[in-house]
RNA sequence: GGGCAGGUACCCAAGCGGCUAAAGGGGCCAGACUGUAAAUCUGGUGGCGAUGCCUACGGGGGUUCGAAUCCCUCCCUGCCCA
């Protein structure tokens, strides 16, 4: 394709956008130049974890990164950390994990591409398992790699020292996790490898590895950690403040809208290619800090689902939250008869079947709290009985989720 | 292998025989205010169509009218010694 056609200069200022360190910048200067004369395009590593299929923003901080690699003419390296796995990230409270089987970690890895199309040029990747080196290994050759390591080193490792003086368990086998991840640069030649700042060791060790191994040591470039949408934590599933590469463009920009202010600046230019120098004016002290937040869910929803999705998206918003109408797309909410007395249903019965609640005494509280509206009127009488017509409208919470009822058999 | 300290709800953490569905903080949910931002204020935060009942303080067993609280035992964690 359009290989080397930009000078690496030129691509090391894309390369090192937003990136929080590289180690090194003189040895990645380097490298391009040398693939430049060379023709040979760098090999650009990046590992990913088989056991969350779930992409969200959290992770196209790195792999936007790769993309850049991709678009300047390099080879992207994905390795599938299938054996790794076993282990389980240190970072952390880690559980010991279990273990996938081979047909487990395939549908992984394709849910996986299947999501990230969008970001990666996905028929130009080169893919791997790391099991297809690591799983021959005896305890022999175990021995030699944990040699090159020592404790004192591992406990450098900020997440390790955290749980050494904090008295969490570190469990002897967490030790092999970067080894492992180190070794699978060293089996693919790394020129590269790309990772969040909490990999920054497992990288650093991938160096001194191939150095070992008389290889050129890969470079480590070591991007932010995403913020979720509470504005505080690294976006994560299990902190439930993230937002999904597959989630629809309306319930994406209106995610994206909630976010907090401070984060703008970050999200710009992680999530969009948009010029630093516009970013700030944007978010100018004379700039109305809402209209920048919408520029910046635009351009989000844009990347996965396209210009003429993301604009419905904004007039939709628009419609909800400021204008206060009903959507026009109110997901349906079947309402079986047999659940209807006399035309009537017990609200906090609607609200669980729904899955407005968890529970009765969710639904109860959400009630007496004034969280739940039908059409225009707000129940707060837990003990109501709705008298229920098709087409009507429940709105629960400030987030208005919704639906429409729809009688049903 | 020995000694010591621990294991309480989503998380941290009080409680150490009844007044404890379990203080306080965080988080989360709802409401007010707003730009579905931040900050702030208010209320809520095990379940059950429910003036009561059921489940719950690592697991199991016991003492007691009554146990998160006392005893035994097992499991788990950290620290110190070997």
């Amino acid at each position: 394709m359009d290989f080397m056609t930009s000078d690496p200069i030129t691509a090391l200022a894309t390369l090192r956008r937003g990136a929080v360190n590289i180690y090194s910048d003189e040895d990645l200067q380097k490298k391009l130049e040398s693939s430049s004369r060379s023709g040979r395009p760098l090999r650009v590593k990046l590992g990913l974890d088989p056991s969350a299929p779930d992409v969200h923003l959290g992770h196209t901080v790195v792999l936007r990164k790769l993309r850049q690699f991709q678009d300047a003419g390099h080879q992207a390296v994905l390795i599938i950390g299938d054996f790794t796995a076993l282990i389980g990230d240190p970072s952390g409270k880690s559980k010991t994990r279990p273990v996938l089987s081979p047909e487990e970690v395939d549908a992984h890895a394709r849910t996986y591409l299947d999501q990230v199309g969008a970001v990666l040029d996905v028929p130009r990747l080169e893919i791997h398992k790391n099991s297809e080196w690591l799983s021959p290994f005896t305890f022999k050759d175990v021995l030699r790699l944990a040699g090159k390591m020592t404790v004192a080193r591992m406990l450098e490792r900020d997440d390790f020292s955290e749980r050494y003086k904090g008295g969490t368990p570190i469990g002897v086998h967490e030790f092999m996790y970067p080894l492992m991840q180190a070794y699978d640069s060293v089996a693919i030649r790394a020129d590269v490898e790309l990772g969040g700042t909490d990999q920054t060791f497992n990288l650093l060790a991938g160096r001194d590895l191939m150095r070992d191994d008389g290889l050129e040591a890969q470079v480590a470039l070591t991007m932010p950690i995403l913020v979720g949408l509470d504005g505080k934590m690294k976006m994560s599933k299990s902190l439930g403040n993230t937002i999904g590469v597959r989630e629809a463009p309306a319930e994406m920009f209106a995610r994206v809208m909630s976010l907090p202010d401070a984060l703008m600046k970050e999200w710009f230019v992680l999530m969009t290619s948009m010029p630093e120098t516009e970013v700030i004016a944007l978010l100018g002290p004379d700039r109305n800090p809402r209209d920048a937040k919408m520029r910046l869910g635009r351009e989000i929803v844009s990347v996965f689902h396209g210009e003429a999705a993301a604009k419905a998206a904004v007039d939709a918003w628009e419609a909800k939250f400021q204008r206060g109408e009903t959507p026009a797309e109110v997901p349906a909410l079947p309402l079986p008869g047999s659940l209807l007395k006399e035309g009537r249903i017990w609200i906090v019965r609607l609200l669980v079947h729904g899955g407005f609640a968890a529970s009765n005494a969710e639904a109860r509280r959400l009630v007496e709290q004034g969280g739940v509206t039908v059409d225009a009127d707000r129940v707060t009488d837990p003990a109501r009985d709705l008298e229920v017509r098709n087409g009507m409208v429940l709105t629960v919470g400030k987030k208005k989720r919704m639906a429409r009822i729809e009688i049903v058999g």
